[in-house]
DNA sequence: ATGAAAGCGCTAACAG
DNA sequence: CTGTTAGCGCTTTCAT
């Protein structure tokens, strides 16, 4: 087992100082080359590996960026958002460490204040479906950790936020299915408790006002487990005495349930009940019917929240970077599962 | 923006030593309960957050655990393993750091240096399809950093493996399609650089074998690339006097291509030719026809890779805990697209 | 049961 | 351009 060599070795076997030795690894501006070239030569020849924690410790700085998803093995999203975190970072040298809340408040809090405790550079956070109360948020800017939020935000927190225009994506995505002469269309939402969710299901309400469409009649059900709620939905509306033309699902996710059980039910897509998803996941071309859905530009979303955040790591120094809020647009898609 | 307090100022508003507030806050036997107390009580008022670097730095140890995977997004079983790992991790005092190699072996090098440098206490891998050489492993090793390598692995190597028996899965699976008729089955392979690509590729040919079927006629094709190489592929076969009867797939992602190729060139499955994928993405299910396919244990794996990871970061002390190997079965999922 | 002191490996003034 | 000197915040003997 080979020992790890330090600056300190390296200057030792160069008759020269530690200080010198860290300067020329780091391209110092300010030390000769002869000597630079004489300590790199060594380094590599040892493969001499820098200590990222004491250079952590020493320089109060971090290369790390934290991230903190719901999940990634349901949402084709959030997988691709975190390859966009990934280059991005990478190009600007900073290394990723992702962790998962599992929808859950408290794991949320826990891995903000893991990340805080091994001192990451900032954090980039998409909500859990349970968060509601935003402590861990400030405690990280208190602790002079940026923090960028990207698609599940709340709008009032003073903090930088990547969207997507969730009103206008739902908004037009329902006038769509109007111009097409559907009228009677079903909602199922996601939990209320995400701004999302809420902005989207207002778009399809202004919609739905814009037709001069009695929205009170209109059949909305939220549904906060995946499966079981969706099937529990739509087979309500199957008992009604009409069943809706449409059904608008808050999430690819649920559209395909929907559209699953649907056919489950010898219930033709869309010649029956077109069916809409919202996100632009793979499966919405793979599944039969392919699903009408909102492409959200999830790579490049995680992209641009990497890039502000560490925008905003960088200029710490003169603090009150004003936070931004970018918003990507969605593109329509339109398949099968509307005609 | 609120100061980090750390150990020195708990002590000095105690009026105690530095030692006693370190060994307070992890309860060290030998600290009179009232000063613990008394301690931890300042602590939770002043919310002190422990500088894991500092503390990493002094102890030579951390509980980060580094996982490098090829890429999340594509394939449903590495976010299923995450979510294993995650898992087995958080309940073992553990936080992990995910990396992603894109299937790029240099990245995944590159990876390994930076989960080294900031001091990863051990290292889960999935190889890269390009990875051929192994140095990056045993520099980890050499440095005192346990690997244990999971999924795509390589035998030969002197560390843990966690892995499905690749073999037998295709073996039982290309047994399965010969017990109900089919003779004529194609093959389409993954890069066979990787030793679970010839795992699989062995358990077909030698069930093939085993049904006194001349092997040599039998068609494989190796894809490198996704959508373009099944597509070529799938296509020669078809332009061949006589197509076969099932095509047997390395992964449930190339299986979904063929089956949405065929479609589109109006073949029946399974009437026509029969489909077989591995794996068991959650995608089989969702396709018309739902595809046959292997299932790994995934979120099993992960934890058992984690776990055993764990063992070797614990036990390193007494050095050379002997290598396991950790083999689970897959499970045959029949579908639609055999009959 | 507690404190003093040394040091983990590196950075960063400050001198020269 | 280079060396000296202090730490960063925490752990860990070794005394007491």
């Amino acid at each position: 087992m080979k020992k790890n060599y330090t600056i300190t070795d390296l200057a030792i076997r160069l008759g020269i100082s530690k200080s010198t030795v860290s300067r020329a690894l780091k391209d110092h501006p300010d030390v000769n080359m002869a000597t630079r070239a004489k300590v790199k030569a060594l380094a590599e020849e040892l493969n001499y590996q820098p200590n990222l924690l004491a250079s952590g410790l020493a320089s109060k700085k971090s290369y790390i960026i934290g991230v903190i998803v719901p999940e990634i093995s349901q949402q084709h999203f959030f997988a691709k958002v975190l390859e966009g975190i990934q280059h991005e970072a990478k190009e600007q040298g900073y290394s990723v460490m992702i962790c998962q809340s599992d929808e859950c408040f408290e794991e949320e809090v826990n891995q903000a204040q893991i990340l805080r405790n091994n001192r990451a550079a900032g954090v980039l956070i998409s909500l859990s479906r349970e968060t509601q109360s935003f402590k861990h948020i400030e405690n990280l800017k208190n602790s002079g950790v940026p923090v960028v939020l990207f698609d599940r935000t709340v709008s009032e927190l003073p903090v930088s936020q990547v969207v997507v225009d969730d009103y206008k994506g739902a908004f037009e995505l329902t006038h769509y299915l109007l111009e097409k002469g559907y009228r009677d269309i079903a909602y199922l939402s996601g939990p209320m408790s995400l701004e999302i969710s809420r902005h989207r299901y207002e778009g399809y309400l202004q919609a739905l006002r814009d037709y001069d469409i009695n929205t009170a009649d209109s059949r909305v059900y939220e549904c906060l487990k995946l499966s079981s709620d969706v099937k529990e939905a739509v087979r309500k509306m199957l008992l009604e005495p009409k069943h809706p033309e449409a059904i608008m699902c808050v999430h690819d996710y649920m559209a395909v349930e929907v559209v699953r059980y649907l056919k489950e039910r010898n219930i033709q897509v869309p010649q029956d009940i077109a069916v809409t998803g919202f996100a632009g996941d793979p499966v919405t071309d793979i599944i039969t019917p392919t699903i009408t859905t909102m492409k959200q530009p999830a790579y490049e979303m995680g992209r641009a929240a990497t890039a502000q955040l560490i925008k905003e790591i960088n200029a710490e120094d003169w603090d009150e970077v004003p936070a931004i809020k970018k918003v990507f647009d969605t593109v329509l898609q339109i398949k099968a599962s509307t005609r």
